[in-house]
DNA sequence: CGAACTGTACCGGCTGGTCGGTACAGTTCC
DNA sequence: GGAACTGTACCGACCAGCCGGTACAGTTCG
């Protein structure tokens, strides 16, 4: 048996990563290839011909996340905004997102850490966050700042792992002044013990 | 051989654990039950002795992690401060630590991770985070204000999970202003937009 | 003696990876 | 035009190794 139904080898691949996504998230890094080749509607085999090996896919999914998490900061990004900053708010509104992709988001932080037990994944994370991390340190903010803005971003998007509520009016609010603020820095000084 | 070393019950187990922690935290969850007692200086034998199983070993570690985070907090509350947002302030000292114990609250991090892929310990988190949100929403802090304090101290504990740079200067500053903010929470009234 | 182990042997289940097929869409060549 | 061939995309059975758990006989120390 081919080429099953109308569907193109890309569209497997996507789906076998989509499937482990799930799959991984679900049931841990230690979920067997053969359920997430099922849940994709592939066999092993056919798991098999697209990675070579487990390894491979988790780190295709890994740069995937990776990629996509990028994406959502691109998209967050405002083409009128050119102030300093304009990467730090983007940061914080991908790291919160919209109530719309608030699950996704939340359900990839379960990802990422369990795709982090995988060392070469962690190394790629490392790195990613490095990049990142230079990225917002020339953007333009005081490091005082920024420090608050990304560890406050940081928290409220890591939160839900430990179980906790998320998206509650105080976060947003807290979001809104968290904005205000990455446009007005010098307001941060009067917090000055 | 029975009784190696002038070691009592009491420390054999003690040393399960910790090597447990150990060697969960290297090599992940799924490190065999032989490699954690070897590193205790026991034999798997000896290690079931001790813990029926592999479940109960895990569980009974993440209990101990969980106690060891809450005595944390106990241990960072000031008994002088009564006023509002005392416990917040240990919660915020507790989770980025003074110098001394930072590498250990980050390991500590990243083995709750490993653990959390255990849903009986997810459970358990998750009841753990609850009581701990009550308690600090009873704390007599403003809610926007508690939310940032708690996103901060979450956000910046958790930055080295993702292979950040944790405890620079700019980091320590925050931790002061932070602590400053919950002593006059109306000073962040004055940021609203 | 009994608690606290050690060491070995073994079972059973699970899982990653291999491998020999298979279906089928193109391409080539007469 | 159609027979022969090729490459792609997959299936499914199988195997080898690992790991948790059991069983048990022996050993050491208080």
């Amino acid at each position: 048996m081919g080429r099953t139904a109308g569907r193109s080898p890309q569209d497997t691949r996507r789906a076998l990563l989509d499937a482990a996504a799930d799959v991984v998230r679900a049931r841990g890094i230690h979920a067997p290839l053969d359920d997430i080749a099922r849940f994709a509607g592939v066999s092993k085999g056919g798991l098999i011909y697209h990675f070579a090996s487990k390894d491979d896919l988790i780190l295709e999914l890994a740069r995937d996340q990776l990629a996509a998490f990028q994406a959502g900061i691109d998209a967050a990004l405002d083409p009128t905004d050119t102030a300093p900053g304009r990467l730090t708010r983007a940061y914080l509104r991908a790291s919160v997102a919209p109530a719309g992709d608030d699950a996704a988001v939340r359900a990839s932080m379960a990802l990422v850490t369990q795709l982090m037990t995988l060392p070469a994944v962690a190394e790629l994370a490392r790195a990613d966050a490095e990049r990142l991390a230079a990225a917002l340190a020339a953007d333009g903010l005081p490091a005082d700042v920024l420090a608050l803005v990304v560890a406050a971003a940081d928290g409220m998007s890591s939160a839900p792992l430990w179980g906790a509520p998320t998206h509650t009016p105080a976060h947003r609010r807290l979001l809104e002044r968290l904005l205000h603020l990455t446009r007005h820095p010098h307001l941060w000084e009067t917090l000055t013990p």
